[in-house]
RNA sequence: GGCCCGUUGGUCAAGAGGUUAAGACACGGCCCUUUCACGGCUGUAACAUGGGUUCGAUUCCCGUACGGGUCACCA
């Protein structure tokens, strides 16, 4: 025995993965790093009929993608494999039958049909123990006979269980809350309930962490421990992400919240690192500091139990784009243009400089995706009217606009270095010799060659980017609404 | 409905038996500025509720309300 952290995350491949999903794998990946220990990766798809093919492949990407690597699992081996509950049906069969052994568990041969008219007859819940006594003699003559059956579990009729949650605390429930639940299901395959019972133990897995919604059900998950005679682990709950709906009231994240899969947010604009940042806060904190910037490296040194909160959270998008936009502008230039290159659907005149137009960009963008909107004003001018010059604080008019455009123009004309600073600087005096603020010549200059009241870069960083001769043409066309 | 869990500003959240109850996002204002954004400063805004325990409770206990979760041959 060794006292080493060993943790999993247990996926059903089912298509996407879900944020808190996410949020889970990348609790019980921290909290095994923090104390060096042990991660696996564990695939559970024992429900045939959920099967989603490439689901498996999207969870492993999703994973490489935010920096959770395991030391375990389907692709990476380990001592413990396979980690694919499919090729692992033998084993739960054995398992289960050890329980029928010692009675901890039982045949049952109810029909669906008998079990819903049970279920309609009982008040109670419909709890289904009808196959509990069935006699040794019955049993062989049902298994004879080649009747379907599944294996349940004995649940005791009285008292109670309880075990202690490392975030809730104890938790205790009344045994006659508890179902007979099916462990080895007709099919063969054996339930959640009971596989990944098994797993975790053959595995080695020390705390299982895992969402909220498991609290009610981890009584019967103990006592099939304590039946075969195994150590409980320590369960470490994680409080539910929530959804804001339209109404105000909250619900479990799901898809009516918006893009809530990784794949999702990620082709939305959204940073791997910045995703992960975020979600990691919440329902956690770093207690006696206020950081909440956090590299993964980071939070596997900071990140402790002890800092996970019981109450459900909101998952707030306005916050997730606040950081992705932060992240975006931490980001050194080259990572940037790599990262938003795949999100400029427009095709780029070669004449333009996009180097310069990109860092104008990547100062204001919160997330990828608004790259196109943001920049088609380089490359194409927006049709306005003259009221857009107007300008009470730098006292604009209508007047005075075309009048700093024309004097503007042979200026512009006769310069060769084509470069912001030097056009900045030609371009200042022309304030003082017609005797208005600078930034009235700069606001009208913008507006000519953007055709925008709010632009990223301002006059000459944009007449950088387009050059001289697209900003003579701008500047032509702005001169001719007068 | 039974059971389980939760409840500090709109959201994420810190906090202690006695505090001016942090900080972040969002929102407003001001500053910076070649527009916007960034940045800086600043403002509005919270302990669900009733009863106990206590010199004192938002903090501890009980109830209530509200919210969520769970009661599958799904995980």
């Amino acid at each position: 025995m060794n006292d080493k952290i060993v943790t999993r995350f247990a996926p059903s491949p089912t298509g996407y993965m879900h944020i808190g999903n996410l949020r889970t794998a990348l609790y019980a990946f921290l909290i095994a790093k923090h104390a060096d220990g042990t991660f696996i990766l564990r695939i559970e798809d024992t429900d045939r009929e959920r099967l989603v093919e490439g689901a498996t492949d999207v969870i492993i990407k999703t994973l490489e993608m935010t920096g959770l690597s395991y030391d375990e699992g389907p692709d990476v081996g380990g001592d413990h494999g396979p980690y694919i509950q499919s090729e692992r049906r033998p084993i739960y069969k054995k398992y289960a039958e050890l329980l029928v052994e010692r009675g901890a568990a039982y045949y049952c041969f109810c029909s669906k049909e008998r079990l819903e008219q049970l279920h309609e007859e009982d008040s109670n819940g419909g709890y289904d123990r009808h196959c509990r006594d069935l006699t040794p003699e019955e049993i062989q003559k049902n298994l004879a006979a080649g009747l379907p059956y599944v294996i349940r579990q004995r649940m005791p009729l009285e008292g109670s269980t309880s075990y202690v949650d490392s975030v809730f605390g104890e938790i205790s429930i009344d045994n006659a809350e508890l179902q007979d639940q099916i462990l080895l299901k007709a099919d063969g395959y054996p339930t959640y309930n009971f596989a990944h019972i098994v797993d975790d133990y053959l595995m080695g897995v020390t705390h299982v962490v895992r969402g909220s919604e498991y609290l009610p059900s981890t009584p019967k998950y103990a006592l099939l421990y304590d039946a075969f005679g195994w150590e409980r682990p320590t369960y470490v709950h994680l409080p539910l992400l929530m959804g804001k709906n339209e109404d105000g009231s909250v619900s479990k994240l799901s898809k009516r919240h918006g893009a809530v899969s990784f794949q999702d947010l990620v082709l939305d604009g959204y940073l791997p690192e910045a995703i992960v940042n975020y979600i990691a806060l919440l329902g956690w904190c770093l207690k006696d500091s206020e950081a909440e910037f956090f590299t993964l490296d980071e939070l596997k040194s900071v990140f402790t139990i002890d800092g996970i909160n019981k109450s459900p959270s909101v998952f707030d998008f306005d916050k997730l784009l606040w950081f992705n936009g932060e992240y975006i502008r931490k980001m050194p230039f080259e990572d940037f243009k790599k990262s938003v290159s795949p999100f400029i659907k427009t095709a780029l005149p070669e004449n333009i400089n996009k180097d310069l137009m990109l860092s104008l960009a990547a100062g204001r963008l919160n997330k990828l995706s608004q790259i196109d909107d943001m920049i088609s004003f380089f490359l194409h001018l927006p049709a306005y009217e003259t009221d857009l010059f107007l300008n009470k604080k730098n006292k604009v008019t209508l007047e005075n606009a075309p009048v700093i455009l024309k004097a503007a123009r042979p200026i512009l004309e006769s310069l060769d270095d084509w470069s912001n600073d030097t056009l900045y600087s030609a371009l200042l005096p022309l304030a003082e010799s017609l005797g208005v603020k600078s930034g009235a010549v700069m606001w009208c200059l913008r507006i000519a060659v953007s055709g925008l009241s709010v632009t990223p870069g301002g006059a000459t960083e944009i007449m950088a980017v387009i050059g001289k001769n697209e900003t003579l043409s701008r500047l032509d066309t702005a001169i001719s609404k007068f």
